[in-house]
DNA sequence: TTGATTATGGACCGATCAGTCCAGAACGCA
DNA sequence: TGCGTTCTGGACTGATCGGTCCATAATCAA
C-alpha cells in the first residue's frame, strides 16, 4: 500500500450530510454533492460507490451527531426526567435556529427514501432505536425515583416521546412559532405526570 | 360551446393523489399518472397545466377526503373527548391497513415538496389549520363538561394533538406494532385528563 | 528509480424526465 | 352538413440525471 487517502472520510460525510439534510435526496444532485465535498466525482464514486450508498452512510453519521449533539443529556449515566425535559426543550431551541427548518433528517429519509429503499429503511430504524434505547432508561428512572408516572410502561412512555419528537421536528419544517412548539412540549410532559 | 369535458375533475384529481401519495412526488413520473387517470398526456397538461400544479390540486383533495374520512367524527357538531380519541384510533386502524403504508399525505408533502414549492407548503397550511380548527372546538367542548383538563388552553391541546397525528402517521411508514401505536394514543391521551 | 496505489478532471453514456406541439378523430350544437 | 370545441396519440425537445471510463498526475514504500 501506497498514497494514503487525502481526505478524512468522515468529514467528507459531514459535507454530505448537510447536503441530503438540508435539500433531500432527490433533489441534491451529484453535483452539489462534489461541490459541498470538494472531491472529483470518480474519488466519491471510488469511496462510497453510488449516491444512496453515501446517503446510507450519512445516516450512521448523523445517528452519532443527534447522540453527541442536541440530545446528548439523554446520554448521561444518570439521566431522567429533567434530561427527558431538556432534550425536548433543545430539540425546539434546534427546530428555531435558521437551519431547523431542515427538520430531523431521520424523518426526512424515512418519507422521501425509506418506501424506495429498504437499506435507508434498516438505517432509520437503527437510529430510532439507539434514541428509544436511551429514552427507556431515562423513562425508567424516573419511574423509580418517582419523577414519572408508573401507570404505563417505560417503553410506552419512551415511544410517545419519540413520537412527540418526530411531531415537534415535522412541524419545525414551517418555521412555527416558539410558541407553539413550546406548548406542545407542555402538554406533552403533562402524559408523563 | 360543444363536447364537454369527458372525464370528471374530482375524479381524476383522486386517482393522481393515490399515485403520489403512494409514490411520492418526485418518484411519480407524468407516465405513472397519466396510466392512473387513463387521460392523454396533452389532456392533462390542458386540464392542469404541470406536475407541481397537479399536486397542489390533490392536496385539496386530500383535505377533503381527511375530513370526510378518517377524521369525520370531529365533524360532527357535537364533537368532543370521546370524537376525539375515536378520531385517533381510526388513524391508527388506518395506519395499520395494508396501505397505511403511504403514510400522510400531507406529512409526506411538507418533507418531500413544501421545502422547494411554496404553493405546495400553503396547501399543506390550509389542510394543517382546517384541521387543527376542529380540534380546537372538539378540546373547548370537552373542557366545557369536564372531560378535558382547563390546565392548558384548547389551541395548545388541539397543537398537541395534531403532532401526535403527525408522529403516528410519520411511524406508520415504518409498519410498526399495532401495539406500539396503540400506547402512544393512549399515552398521549393522558396529556387530556 | 520503480511500482503500486490513489486522486483528478473531463469526456462520455444511456436513460429518464417534464413539457410542447400538431394532426386528426370524436363530438355536439346550429 | 358544417363549425367550434375537446380529446387523443405520438413525435419531439432540451435538460438533467446517476454513473462509467480513461489517461494522467501525484504520492509513497521498497
Amino acid at each position: 500500500m501506497v498514497r494514503p487517502r487525502a481526505f478524512d472520510e468522515d468529514h467528507v460525510l459531514r459535507l454530505a450530510l448537510d447536503v441530503f439534510w438540508a435539500k433531500g435526496y432527490n433533489a441534491s444532485s451529484m453535483t452539489d454533492l462534489l461541490e459541498a465535498t470538494h472531491l472529483s466525482k470518480s474519488s466519491l464514486y471510488a469511496s462510497f460507490g453510488s449516491k444512496q450508498a453515501l446517503i446510507v452512510e450519512t445516516l450512521r453519521c448523523y445517528g452519532d451527531y443527534l447522540m453527541s449533539g442536541p440530545l446528548a443529556a439523554l446520554g448521561k449515566p444518570d439521566a431522567s426526567r429533567a434530561e427527558i425535559e431538556e432534550a425536548l426543550r433543545t430539540s425546539v431551541a434546534v427546530a428555531k435556529t435558521p437551519s431547523g427548518e431542515r427538520g430531523c433528517f431521520v424523518n426526512n429519509c424515512m418519507i422521501e427514501v425509506a418506501p424506495h429503499d429498504p437499506e435507508v429503511m434498516a438505517g432509520v430504524f437503527e437510529v430510532m432505536l439507539r434514541l428509544e434505547g436511551r429514552l427507556v432508561e431515562a423513562v425508567s428512572r424516573g419511574q423509580q425515583e418517582g419523577s414519572i408516572t408508573r401507570a404505563e410502561s417505560a417503553t410506552s412512555l419512551a415511544r410517545f416521546i419519540v413520537n412527540t419528537l418526530a411531531g415537534i421536528n415535522l412541524a419545525a419544517k414551517s418555521k412555527p412559532d416558539r410558541e407553539r412548539l413550546d406548548s406542545i412540549v407542555r402538554v406533552a410532559l403533562r402524559a408523563l405526570d
